[in-house]
DNA sequence: TTGTAAGCGTTATCAC
DNA sequence: GTGATAACGCTTACAA
């Protein structure tokens, strides 16, 4: 039906030349209404579509960005795609996604394609595994805008919007502390990832304000599925002095902790409590509902789109934006004792 | 440090012609293979990066496929997604995705939106309230490949990758039966979109098939909620003859359905069973798991890219392919009366 | 095998 | 206010 329509042929159409209809279409105040009138009508009669491509290589804008996360179709990460969509798309951008699979590799091959790619921004996560910084100097060294969020490396010149994990630790701590346990178990990843050493840290603080001593073999580095949750639980059981709660950087491992507890007719919340991390949405449909800190990564992927059109704003600037957003704990029944 | 180097800069550097570089950089046969080497060691050195936009614009290509759904962060969709893009990403095509928030008229928004964007192609899945298909009919006038994953309407010249949800919801109602269950309900979305009405149809099939009458006051239209769910118990267990099963083309209302059973003290699965639609990540973490038709998401999401790799291939044909994927039931707890 | 030149669809910088 | 024309970076007939 209707084969690619140019400035050109609606010039043609009218007798004028295709830089009068180019102005007329981007209300060049040089030109005269009459034209303007005519140029948008004839365009709309014709069904022209502007080609965003010769725009963007005439202009050196893309109006895309890239987007990185693990994987996409982990709830967590999901979110935060549609905070950033959701901002992005009304300001006329539009968002690649792409995985790394936690594999340095790709993340570092996705990278160099995005950036072979002439596009605006990249948002993304670093994988757990991530180690060299080289690749992440390629972004800046292009000058295109590079925004971290959740999982971060310092590097200056990168913005990143986190949540205070931290806080989000400590929390989750102290509200296993009121609840009157006494013996604290903490499971995490690998505390050479941020977010894992900082919610550990949160932990100890809460511990140390209530005067609890630390006790390093109630903490464990795990994978983050049901499995490590129940291996840690078998594992804590056999302690001479076991655990009386848990504090998970996981909710997959929370709710394997809470099966294995199960299976060792173990009360819960009575005589053991347990809180996750993520607040994934199954920890509030089990019968057992699963206490949570929840991260509001619908939020976080908002702030991180924000931080990136401020720094395509303020273009010659170079902001470098620490956003940190606030955790809030999901008080639910694996971990309230009275009600 | 590095900006934009374009084939330009290298000739200059060789004392060659752009077109030269061009031809080395694309493998094209006729050129010496010691400028092709050449070409190619400088292009490293001075990093080279093609610019695709150029490229894009030259050959009226943009690698990239627009993917259009509901929510992104629905788990159903996002694994669609991620099997998508694990297919594309290699072949060298990005994904831009959107969401219409089963919204028409964002829909309609969205479609124009990419096509403006000099998209490669479309994947989507209708949102449950379409009506028009003009949106639909654009995208196929100018010549872009079009391709519905889950739910789809049909139109000529349009390629669709559905599951078999006739079998699916036959499957269903067929095990409960087996199971013992002689008063099976049915919740569904509205029946104007075809997967709720093919699993309705796959539901009586089973019915009729074992000789058991359809009763009409078994079937509830609602909506997709733990809410709706409970609702539905709420009347069902007020007929004079209640049923004992329930297959629900939703796991949320499957949830909802289980845990307004339980409040009324009825024992599952033993006096009621359950099953439910789509496989949810939560319906088997649930201490009483929860039986569900997988739908392989992930599966089909390939199986839509590939369709729509096919197409750009066979460019001229107008191959119109329509693939049907097979559900699988997977039985939980919630439904297995004898173990 | 390589160079020349046109063209993809816009926009911007000059002139007039 | 409007028209020529160059330029964005690349590919590709057509010549040489």
């Amino acid at each position: 039906m209707n084969e690619k329509v140019t400035i050109y042929d609606i010039a043609k159409k009218l007798n004028i030349t295709a830089a009068t209809v180019s102005r007329a279409l981007n209300n060049n105040p040089k030109i005269s209404e009459s034209t303007r009138k005519l140029v948008m009508e004839t365009a709309a009669a014709m069904n022209y579509k502007q080609n965003k491509l010769a725009v963007a290589l005439k202009s050196g804008k893309s109006n895309t960005v890239g987007v990185i996360v693990p994987y996409i179709d982990r709830n967590f990460f999901a979110s935060i795609i549609r905070g950033i969509e959701e901002e992005l798309d009304p300001m006329g951008y539009h968002t690649i996604i792409c995985q790394t699979h936690e594999d340095e590799q790709k993340e570092k091959d996705t990278i160099n394609a995005l950036l072979n790619t002439q596009i605006d921004g990249i948002l993304m996560s670093i994988t757990k595994v991530t180690q060299s910084t080289s690749h992440f100097r390629n972004v800046l060294n292009k000058q295109i805008p590079l925004i971290f969020f959740d999982r971060k490396k310092n590097i200056p010149g990168v913005s990143t919007v986190t949540i205070n994990d931290f806080d989000g630790g400590y929390q989750a701590t102290k509200h296993l502390i009121e609840q009157g346990c006494k013996r604290i178990a903490h499971t995490s990843g690998d505390f050479a990832l941020e977010i894992y050493k900082d919610r550990f840290e949160g932990y100890k603080e809460a511990l140390s304000e209530y005067g609890i001593p630390f006790k390093k073999e109630y903490v464990m580095q795990t994978r983050s599925d049901t499995d490590a949750g129940k291996d840690a639980i078998t594992k804590f059981m056999k302690l001479p002095n076991p655990p009386d709660a848990l504090f998970s950087s996981s909710d997959y491992v929370a709710l394997g902790a809470i099966q294995k507890l199960k299976e060792l007719g173990v009360n819960i919340p009575e005589d053991f409590s347990v809180v996750g991390f993520s607040n994934e949405p199954f920890t509030k449909f089990m019968e057992l509902s699963i206490s949570s800190v929840d991260q509001n990564p619908m939020e976080m992927g908002k702030m991180a789109a924000r931080v990136f059109l401020e720094q395509m704003n303020d273009s010659g600037v170079k902001i470098e934006k620490k956003v940190i957003l606030s955790p809030s704990l999901m008080i639910r029944k694996s971990s309230t004792k009275n009600d």
